[in-house]
RNA sequence: GGGGCCGUAGCUCAAUUGGUUAGAGCGCAGCCCUGUCACGGCUGAGGUUGCGGGUUCGAGCCCCGUCGGCCUCGCCA
């Protein structure tokens, strides 16, 4: 080793000692006669000092060094003199004053400072080995990796064994846009990067291995958010001869044991479940921020009996007028930020308005009080949970939308209201979801989680007579308003298997021919199982209370996919294209 | 595929209604400084205003297109 200790590590009880240190200038402030240096690795920063009554001919090369320049120094731990120790610095208690310094290698000038504003993401992305450098990202890799070693233990200890699975697989239907890989040896074909390990755990359930997890790498080829990277990290899950409550009993410890282990945060468990219908009703969302309350109220029998056109013709429709109460907002959200702002906010999400009233001396004010009556106006304020000062806004609209608008609305206003603790966590189950959704567009039936998920075992006669109202069991783990884990019970059966198929337009030789290989498994002896992948990217931006996945990845994509350090993705030769059997169309 | 925001010195930003030589802080270079820790002081260099076109006597500013980044709707079993 180059080094004795790292540049985090050195105490008072180590004056007197001589040591080597590696690492980075960090900062060096030059006063001709002494020159103080921050020599920083991600450990921490410990102060050398170079005195020109030591040693003038290595203070000389002291003068030289810049920021990122990479040394070593030998030198003698020394208590720093009175009243001169730094609070700041974990080792400003000492300082190392240098003998010998050598420089291993100068750097080029940053492209930026490292604990400055930042500079814009493009930039931080191109230059990222400098990035990484930053304290923000050491921290997220470093909690990231007690992250998984937690995980990797805690399924340890219970009895489960980590099995590894293709990358290079088959594409299968539905789901999302599958990245592909060409096959040299196969003309014509092609591999699927898996967009989870999803039939291959449950194969191994056939295979016998009845408790599996995976620190599993996954690719969809779908467009970008703050929270989505085309290639992902999941914890991957699947148990055998197991009900849905054994699956959820062994995340909330799992989650517990981080929660714990990490951040030192002691969860309630069992953590609490909420069936889909609840959380919609209540928060517009099947991933509902539950750091805050503020629910959605629904006063269509109200509303109906007003003289107000809009709602009573939206009610007799067959919609339905909800709204929030904003605590205190009347005098927050001027008029101008209702009609303009609001409105176009909520209309992004096809509300074709946003009505509101302000209360005030115990009744509503607004332009469309005057269709309420008395009676009216008090309902509506207990209803709501009202008081004065408080601002009520509505959506008058189909379920789903008033859903949309008002669950994305609550979200808003809580920021922008500062109506929670960003450092708190709140992670809930939300179980019982729909086991298809109708797609209106396509005049089909869509699965909801997926095409193996069980139905909850009462529904299921429902597959040959209403559909649309079979449960699933099926169960998402939400955490601030983030989808942090998703899974299922697995349908074990081929015949229910088939029928579901069969619903999602599935037909049975597409089916044999694209996953006729589960198909196949489950008719030799396959054991009741299900599981469940939680996102460990999520995992870490949340206990971070970061808000964006790519401080949490250390090579991540940008929007457009495009890694901006490598130049990802790019252009091969034509003999490669030639091995591969792919001719590309001539520009347009 | 749709909507929004952004792009000016290495970085973060400014630049009046379209008007003279595009400024500041940090960084960079040189000099000074023996107790700093966001050290300080003096001097200096540094610009194809993302790119292309248009309007205009005149464009960083207005218009059209394009590239890139971010946020978002759709999408993401």
């Amino acid at each position: 080793m180059l080094r004795t200790h790292t540049a985090g590590e050195l105490r008072k009880s180590h004056v007197g000692q001589t040591v080597e240190l590696c690492g980075w200038v960090d900062k060096y402030r030059d006063h001709a006669g002494i020159v103080f240096i921050d020599l920083r690795d991600r450990y921490g920063k410990t102060q050398i000092k170079f005195d020109l009554a030591d040693n003038s001919e290595i203070q000389k090369q002291a003068r030289s060094l810049r920021y990122e320049d990479v040394i070593k120094v030998t030198g003698e731990v020394i208590a720093r003199p009175d009243g001169l120790s730094n609070a700041k610095l974990e080792t400003g208690e000492i300082e190392l004053r240098a003998i010998t310094l050598e420089v291993l290698n100068k750097s080029l000038t940053p492209p930026y400072m490292l604990d400055g504003d930042l500079p814009n993401e493009e930039l931080r992305l191109k230059y990222r080995f400098f990035d990484l450098r930053r304290a923000e990202l050491q921290k997220a890799m470093i909690l990231r990796h007690r992250l998984t070693k937690t995980v990797r233990d805690y399924f340890d200890e219970n009895g489960f064994l980590e099995v590894e699975t293709p990358m290079l697989g088959r594409s299968t239907p539905e789901g999302a846009r599958d990245y592909l890989v060409p096959s040299r040896v196969h003309e014509g074909s092609f591999y699927a990067l898996p967009q989870s390990p999803q039939i291959y755990k449950q194969i191994l359930m056939v295979g016998g291995y009845d408790r599996y997890f995976q620190i599993a790498r996954c690719f969809r080829d779908e467009d970008l958010r703050a929270d989505r990277q085309p290639e992902f990290t999941q914890i991957d899950v699947e148990m055998s001869f197991v009900e849905m409550n054994d699956i959820l009993t062994t995340i909330d410890g799992l989650v517990s044991t981080v929660f714990e282990k990490i951040r030192g945060v002691k969860l309630p468990t069992p953590l609490p479940r909420y069936s889909y219908r609840e959380v919609m009703d209540k928060y517009g969302s099947d991933k509902p921020d539950l750091r805050f309350g503020m629910p959605i109220v629904d006063i269509s029998d109200i509303a109906k009996e007003s003289t107000f056109g809009v709602f009573k013709e939206t009610v007799a429709a067959g919609g339905m007028i909800r709204g929030l109460t904003i605590k205190g907002g009347a005098d927050k959200y001027s008029r101008k930020m209702l009609d303009q702002d609001l409105k176009a906010f909520v209309a992004d999400f096809k509300a074709k308005g946003l009505a509101y009233f302000k209360v005030t001396d115990g009744k509503l004010d607004s332009s469309i009080a005057k269709f309420f009556d008395e009676a009216q106006q008090k309902a509506i304020i207990e209803k709501m949970e009202a008081e004065n000062g408080d601002l009520l806004v509505y959506v008058a609209d189909k379920y789903s939308v008033c859903c949309a608008a008002l669950g994305a609305l609550r979200n808003r206003i809580a920021k922008e209201q500062k109506l929670y603790d960003a450092h708190d966590f709140n992670c809930c189950w939300v179980i019982d979801f729909p086991l298809l959704n109708w797609n209106e567009d396509e005049k089909r039936w869509d699965a909801e989680h997926h095409p193996f998920c069980y139905p909850v075992k009462d529904d299921v006669e429902l597959l040959e007579t209403d559909p649309g109202k079979i449960r699933a069991q099926s169960y998402d783990l939400v955490c601030n308003g983030y989808e942090a884990a998703s899974g299922s019970i697995r349908i074990h059966d081929p015949k229910v298997q088939q029928k579901v198929f069969d619903l999602l337009n599935i037909k049975q030789e597409e089916a044999e021919r694209r996953f006729g290989f589960l198909l196949e498994a489950l008719r030799y002896g396959a054991p009741p199982h299900g599981g469940i992948a939680l996102g460990l990217d999520r995992w870490v931006m949340l206990m971070l209370g970061y808000d964006n996945i790519r401080d949490v990845i250390a090579f991540p994509k940008t929007q457009k996919a495009s890694d901006m350090l490598t130049g990802a993705p790019a252009e091969v030769d034509a003999k490669q294209l030639r091995d591969l059997h792919i001719q590309l169309k001539p520009q347009s």
